[in-house]
DNA sequence: TTGTACGCGTTATCAT
DNA sequence: ATGATAACGCGTACAA
């Protein structure tokens, strides 16, 4: 490996000073000779010279590179929303560093800490909840941070996340306009107190009650991913079985999907499903999967542009307390 | 936003020098004195002192940080590829940076010289090919670079990938074994003159040969995801349409079950299809996708280990010759 | 218009 | 056992 040209190769190269490079290379071309301009530049081609960009930060104190933490990348909506964040700040010139906490405080933290050692420019987290005095701690330090998909009770950060409440009641609503009765939810485990879950079947209840149906403790689970095909056979094995079903994410839609395939239900004979997330394969599935699509998309470029003008010290015109609104695609699993 | 502490911060509470607290830092306490030792794990502990992972990379010209640049994250493949290699770097204590180049040159150059101006330690390439000069460029000058999932003609650089020709062969095989003759295959545009794609086209040929069957150019086609819909089109209402496709790879499936969900097309009696690459909901789906799958988790975690013995030159045991072996998954589809 | 000198936070070398 | 000092490559006052 060769050893890397810097500036003042460059310098040396075109007989200027470092400093003389240094302005050329950041634009200040206002008292520069044309000679002297030409020079650099061909020294620079000749040279083949690129910028370190580790000195730069180390000098600026800022590295245009900004963390993303991911509570779960396995759902189809961190990926979508990467890369809305992703679209943005490459508009912006800001490089992102992605990572994967796998719902796990422990794993989150290192990146925490791992991306703050890099001097990353500001922090997007979709939070496992579970390091709520380091979050404080960055609050605290004024460090820019946003926070995605949930919020935190207690710590007072910007939010970019769905209106739960509202996903739920529209599947209820939708489910009983086709005339089910008997509808159950299912979601991942409840265990850690994460808001969307807790919020998505709050909403439900409170969809249910609306409809003037009786909630059933038997029909509202939250279980952990392995668990779940044991939960359907014991919901579905009922003297009442459930008609329909929500699953309240892809991952557990996968389960339901996994579930009625292996016990040849027919869906939506037997059983109607609705799923929050609209997956890649909805609509080719056999019967089409009605879902509830969250706006990924803007979900994504919002928190990245939310963040980019905490960086400038901006005022920004984005609301967190907005809660992003789901919509229902209506295919033939409802 | 507080101004971060500093060794100096730490060095001064302590009452010893920088370069006490370096070697404290890094772990040399060959010499040092129990007490000193202490008082510094106090001091860091008392001003919540994180080392700055930039200067350290200035100094140490080493970032412990790797590029990964995806031809296109779209393809399942890619995301699958890139857990295994963050898997093992995580092990290693390195770190990536993920880049896509959406199948463009032009961005996957962009992102190369932005990783090498972020000084990266090496680079993990599925490459668009459309980059030649600058790869070669790479090779010349020693930097650790590794391919993935496609070589490219003329330019030597280790390579992690497929045996292609086996994937089509086993494909053609199941297709024959099942009693289909007339056999079709689709695959992802060929103008960039992509490896992967010629080889499973080249591999379907032969096997077609094999099988004392006869080859039709119709029968065979490379198309922009764009175009695939009129291609169905086109190749299934000839007179003798084919009674079998092979899906070269994700995105091409996905196009071909949307054709044959729009069209009641029914598989696989009208229409019976394997794809490469085994999709998330290959198993649920109805029918269940007869699939072809990659040895994903295999290649990613060569290709970074290739990769991270390179940078330490150490001899490494993996022959990047070799070909990794497809396994036909046999469901319902064919 | 261009050059000199210093600082960013860390580590390595060499003294002490 | 610990400290002083010089790099690493870049940016920027300030001087010329």
């Amino acid at each position: 490996m060769k050893t890397r040209i810097t500036i003042s190769d460059v310098a040396n190269h075109a007989n200027v000073s470092k400093s003389t490079v240094s302005q050329y290379l950041n634009k200040r071309f206002d008292y520069m000779g044309e000679s002297t301009k030409n020079r650099i530049e061909e020294a620079i081609k000749e040279l083949g010279y690129q910028p370190n960009a580790v000195a730069r930060s180390l000098k600026q104190k800022s590295t245009s590179t900004i963390g993303v933490i991911v509570a779960n990348i396995l759902h189809a909506f961190s990926t979508q929303v990467i890369r809305a964040i992703e679209d943005y700040c490459n508009e912006y010139d800001f490089h992102i560093i992605v990572c994967n906490a796998d719902d796990d405080p422990v794993k989150e933290r290192k990146y925490i800490e791992m991306l703050l050692a890099k001097q990353v420019d500001g922090l997007i987290i979709f939070p496992t909840t579970g390091n709520v005095e380091l979050y404080q701690k960055l609050v605290d330090s004024d460090y820019p941070l946003v926070f995605l998909d949930r919020n935190v009770e207690n710590v007072d950060v910007p939010v970019i996340q769905l209106d739960n409440v509202k996903a739920s009641k529209l599947a209820v609503q939708h489910f009983v306009e086709k005339g089910y009765q008997r509808i159950a939810i299912m979601t991942t485990s409840l265990e850690l107190g994460v808001a969307p879950r807790i919020e998505r079947i709050n909403g439900f209840k409170e969809a249910i009650k609306e409809h003037s149906l009786v909630i059933r403790d038997e029909y509202v689970k939250g279980l952990k991913v392995e668990e779940v095909q044991d939960g359907l056979k014991k919901m579905l094995s009922m003297d009442e079985p459930p008609e329909a079903i929500l699953a309240s994410n892809d991952l557990i839609l996968m389960e339901v999907l996994k579930y009625v395939k292996a016990h040849s239900i027919k869906v939506p004979e037997e059983l109607a499903i609705i799923g929050i997330d609209d997956v890649s394969f909805a609509s080719v599935y056999n019967p089409a999967l009605t879902t509830i699509a969250q706006p990924t998309f803007v979900m994504g470029t919002q928190a990245a542009e939310l963040l980019i003008e905490k960086l400038q010290n901006k005022e920004s015109k984005i609301d967190p307390v907005y809660r992003y609104e789901p919509t229902l695609i209506s295919r033939d699993s409802c």
